[in-house]
DNA sequence: CGGTAAACGAGACGGTACGTCGTGTCTTTGA
DNA sequence: TCAAAGACACGACGTACCGTCTCGTTTACCG
């Protein structure tokens, strides 16, 4: 790997210990899970000592975090003039494909495990989640304004219906992460489910 | 099989230890979060031994799941005679309200970490979730025959857009789970968003 | 004490479980040395409850012992006739073959680890201690007075000097244990190491 | 074979852990003997990590061991110009007092269980056994030297007749140890007990 | 010959110690 | 100065036996 030169182990290492380090996470993630991630099998299996990891995060799940926002791409790349509404099921799918994989568990069991206020966690929730959110904030704006929707709806709340089901699902496992469960949830949420006036509080 | 008159030879186990472990994982989960349920302190607090604990649960996580199980409620015996959909505002609101308590992380946490086909983790699932999704399936059936709902959804669609949301802000803790959360999560989902037919798939 | 005419109440204790204990332990003794015989094996291999191990024995070790003794020959049966030094080298010998095989480390082990005072480790001493010693005794003394031996001396310090050798050899491993050795330390013995009267206290 | 200039990379290991655990290790064993020598025990009264302890030592007769080799004079430092059987009379006398002590029974317990070839083990026996053998083969060989003794005899054997009765009663436990024990085993020896010619085999 | 009392098998019990693993901190050496 | 290596204190893990106990069953004797 590093044959030719051969530059002894020593102090000018920081950018390839933390790019080893990344490395050696997101196999053991893949490869073990969650669980497999310990900061010693990362430390053995990238070639670096302890310390140097700890130097930069604070413990396992922000080194997993990190592993997992360093792979993921940085944007989803919607398809850009396509109808709003189907933008958003678009994105969706991609999000089911991603909780559908072998890393979905992992990301919900990091979102629980690790601090909260972490800058990591932060990161990570901005990059999986928040974006995610947001584009689909502006799908909403675009599709009122183009009047594809017409409700009268508070959009934080429809933007809860519209991904909370993906982690209800990740948590429970009771039904499948498909394709076709992406679409019925717009379709469903759009609809409603047909008030009455009746049953108001 | 030969369940009934059979009766298992040796010392039967003890009722009073099970309780006692139960109650010590249950003290440990309120004061300390799950982290704090260890089987070296549930053995030092409930004075038992942890081969005992381990004879009857595989893990910690088995023990915590199984110490909320016994203590939950059986039924959330829901105000009788209440409008379906106040019935279901009702029960969103307690569930909002468990999550909401020191104990949710841990509930979440546990239903990610325990082994998803276990015995108790069923059964945890079964008390904690499919019971609650259960009686809002025969709420939303209630709704449609008494006619305050005319919509035309799929009902396990319609049950993952219900609850969906509070696991999601369980997990990312972007918003209060207050009680209005709650009623808002039933207004806008009956409501739909104002399909205009127009951003079909 | 008040053994003829009393007899106990109840079911009696069962000779076939004693039997089976007795060679499950001694088994486990010789496939395993004394770490292996353990009470939960003793009792598995023997088909039998604990209590009913403990019912006789307090320890273990009991059992290891009594497994021996029951086991082992009750008398050396010496050749008759002979003469008594010849008869000495012959018993040493017996016992340097039992020290040398797998039994042996047990044989010690046991001497140290059991209570020097119960009633088996009176029995184990008596049977493959003592009656050897008594044995030496009687050949020290018929040695006398048949002239083979002329000295004066302590019979006992003699029979500490006799058998010593052979617990010493048996505890450090730093010498054989064959037939030889056994005739070495009675020449070596009966002749001495020469007194010059020079260096006596 | 590399040994001088080369030097393990990472921390080096704590010399006063070391220290601790050996003071630890000879205060429980004087305190409650071997039994009371538990790798827990250790550690808590030596403020140490049970793995440290490990990392050296492969189990509780190790440690129990190399804190008697730690604690133990390097040499009996034997009273110079004494003659020569005095000398093995001072020396066996002191051992004696070793044996008749509470750490007696210790010696004589891990000189069994210890595995027989591990490092400790045998550097155990050369301070221990072999250190005062050698000696006792000196004191021996200048005995004869000086004239002190005449005969002719193998002085292993002879070796083994001086030591072998200390273990034997240190096993068995049938007589006392004190120094006139020691003197007694001397006499006994040096004179033999009158060998006639007769009982040859 | 039917009661009764103890011994039986089975195995759970409260404990203690085991030896391993992972954590996050520290100390040393070398580039 | 900082990185590697790895020892360190800590503490939970899950296992193995210990010696005791509680079951329901079996078996011999004695009234």
């Amino acid at each position: 790997m590093d044959s030719p030169p051969v530059r002894a182990p020593g102090r000018p290492r920081s950018k390839k210990a933390r790019i080893a380090i990344l490395k050696a996470a997101r196999e053991l993630l893949q490869q073990g899970g969650l669980p497999a991630v310990t900061m010693e099998a990362i430390a053995q299996r990238a070639g670096v000592g302890k310390p140097t990891i700890y130097r930069t995060w604070a413990n396992r799940y922000e080194v997993a975090m990190a592993a997992l926002v360093d792979a993921a791409p940085e944007t989803t790349a919607s398809s850009r003039k396509a109808a709003p509404l189907d933008a958003l099921r678009h994105q969706l799918r991609q999000i089911a494909a991603l909780f559908d994989s072998a890393l979905g568990r992992g990301v919900a069991t990091m979102l629980i495990a690790a601090d909260a206020e972490s800058e990591v966690a932060r990161a990570f929730r901005n990059r999986f989640i928040t974006a995610r959110r947001d584009e689909g904030r502006a799908m909403l704006r675009e599709a009122l304004l183009m009047g594809d929707l017409r409700g009268k709806f508070d959009p934080e709340i429809a933007l809860d219906l519209i991904y909370g089901p993906l982690f209800y699902r990740l948590l429970m496992g009771h039904g499948g992460m498909g394709q076709d469960y992406a679409d019925a949830i717009v379709d469903c949420l759009v609809h409603g489910l047909g008030a009455s006036g009746k049953g108001a509080a």
